[in-house]
DNA sequence: TGGTGCTACGTTGACGTTAACATTCTGCGT
DNA sequence: ACGCAGAATGTTAACGTCAACGTAGCACCA
């Protein structure tokens, strides 16, 4: 709760009331011509706009905000917004609120480990914000922290499904479409290399992979896992690639895919002709990749518009929104030069 | 100037009056606990505590704002969020500045003309905004707009250098390093794939570049042009690669070099035995490229601190930053994969 | 000519907070 | 017990805006 800022204060610009004295009209009629509102003669209007660009009035948002109990402001919480897919996410909610007036605040989450989103609720909701995007809350749960009641909220790849409106790609068929192209293309079976366990899209991914195999009638393997960068992808893809019994793996998202490709050239693996690779995401380098990457795209410029929308909703309409709704986005498998037939078994 | 948001109205929380009347003191004692001032004595500022915690008491910051003259926020401006180098460079502001106690509201300019910054600005200034970052603001001039006076500014890779205080790569070093590599390796020459050309950072790439081959007695060849999308590099690395003169490319950034990758890929043009690439950024994935890419990196973590550090020493002491301030971080050129000799003439 | 109804504009007050000033309380010395 | 310094707490007013209500002015009709 600490806001010492000290002599924090920026000198003031011009207000309502100076626009009004110079154009010669009361501050509610400067107020009017600000907002719109009819009931202003044509020659008075003239009048106050002049004034208003003489000073530079710009109406103050902070009084607005105070006057009328609403900030016009979107918080967005996330862990990091530089990976892909929260910056991706990050851009389209920021694109959709703009197109409704609001703005975006940001607020990064440090520290794993719950206390971490709980001091970002906590720091938050001490901001001028109307409502809450939360967005890949990874590693914490629903009941770890207290949000402002009422507060509304929507979330995305998170934990907290059930609780919030939720908006997400369908991974479980973006999965299965995945793995059963590698089937059908006559591999034996899929190996995984799956996120964090903490990530409720890296769980959802690999428990739609190890279902797939298992309706397959294919006992599925054991699974690698990464952290979802490439660097995790190429130390865990070493392993992997060392292993000639690995004819197909599914990968949980590009990044990581990039890792193993590039583990597999250092053994002078051949993908796709001995190792066939699929990713998740299709982030804009996967098609420019050696070979171009075949993926599950998801859409995120469409998350984000979708995040936005059922944000607002409850902001217009409080309990419009069940808590339990869910936004699940299509996804559509991107077949490209990383997959191929299994090599023949020697 | 259009709000009217018409129903936009949260349901108020509880009012520091209302734990107040609970804690059976004044609002000013409340405000005095809630701000961590001194004279509460601890009697009481544990019964206020309390009563905060039933009511789930916050501050109101649109009313703190009003108050104080001042919103405990930053605006970044950029075009897109979502590319390598905005993504970095947004995250490091956020963490800088929640490390100032300072949040950060994101405003993204949709079109490329200068109406679309204006207007951005014009957006923003209606925010509740302490100060301004702005970054990558490739398609305007500084006079195009004109910002509320006093309104603290700090640019990055911008053409507002000399207009407000600056914070960027040392572009010209970074490339003279990457040119004067690849010819020490024996190259007759470097071509170039510059960035947009209304950019700031791809004109000073491309002139840097020009000066350097100039400085070595080489008359440069014409610059290829991209748009520092992956794809566009890949469209004129189809050129590149086309033409065996060709040896080494310094490109104007990695992603534009995946492209190019890509292209010599498809043409059986081998990296780097028959063609050197050297990109500029070193984002995550350079590593993993194959080959892995020889680049020049920047580091965008600490653009974004400075970022933040020359804003806010505007916003505490006005007019202690100099206009013309310039903060030009060090580039390193990171050596890996796509860099060789040229291959003996035929 | 006097009312009737409408439009243009003004006045008041409240949103929640806190600086500045005012008051009350506490403990201590005499 | 009394007075006094200093600490603890209360009161007032103002930050800028706008909804609600109030009033003045005008056109129109009987």
């Amino acid at each position: 709760m600490v806001s010492n800022r000290g002599s924090r204060r920026r000198s003031r610009g011009p207000s309502i009331e100076d626009v009004a004295g110079l154009a010669g009209v009361s501050a509610q009629t400067v107020s009017r011509v600000a907002n719109e509102a009819g009931n202003v003669r044509p020659a008075t209007r003239e009048r106050v706009l002049r004034a208003m660009d003489r000073l530079g009035y710009t109406p103050n948002r902070a009084a607005r905000a105070l006057r009328n109990g609403a900030f016009g402001s979107i918080g967005l919480i996330a862990r990091t917004f530089a990976r892909t897919g929260e910056a991706l996410t990050t851009q389209s909610v920021v694109e959709a609120a703009e197109a409704e007036g609001y703005s975006v605040t940001l607020l990064a989450v440090r520290e794993p480990e719950a206390g971490g989103w709980r001091h970002a609720v906590q720091r938050l909701s001490h901001q001028a914000v109307d409502g809450l995007i939360i967005i890949r809350a990874e590693e914490t749960t629903p009941e770890s922290f207290l949000l402002p009641s009422g507060m509304p909220v929507s979330v995305s790849d998170s934990r907290f499904i059930g609780y919030y409106p939720d908006v997400g790609a369908d991974q479980v068929q973006g999965t299965r479409d995945a793995v059963e192209y590698l089937l059908g293309l006559g591999h034996a079976t899929v190996h995984h290399l799956a996120g964090p366990p903490d990530s409720e899209p890296a769980t959802t991914r690999a428990a739609s992979w190890h279902r797939t195999l298992e309706g397959a009638g294919i006992s599925p393997p054991p699974a690698w896992r990464g952290d979802w960068s490439a660097r995790s992808g190429h130390e865990v893809g070493r392993e992997i690639v060392a292993d000639d019994s690995v004819t197909a793996v599914y990968v949980a998202n590009d990044d990581m895919a990039f890792g193993l490709l590039r583990a597999a050239h250092e053994v002078g693996r051949r993908v796709p002709e001995e190792l066939s690779v699929v990713g998740f995401d299709d982030i804009e380098l996967s098609e420019f990749s050696e070979p171009p990457l075949t993926t599950v795209r998801q859409d995120f410029r469409r998350a984000g518009h979708e995040l936005v929308r059922l944000l607002l909703q409850q902001v217009t309409e409080p309990g419009s929104v069940g808590y339990d709704e869910r936004v699940l986005l299509p996804t559509t498998l991107v077949v490209r030069g990383s997959t191929a037939p299994p090599p023949p078994p020697r």
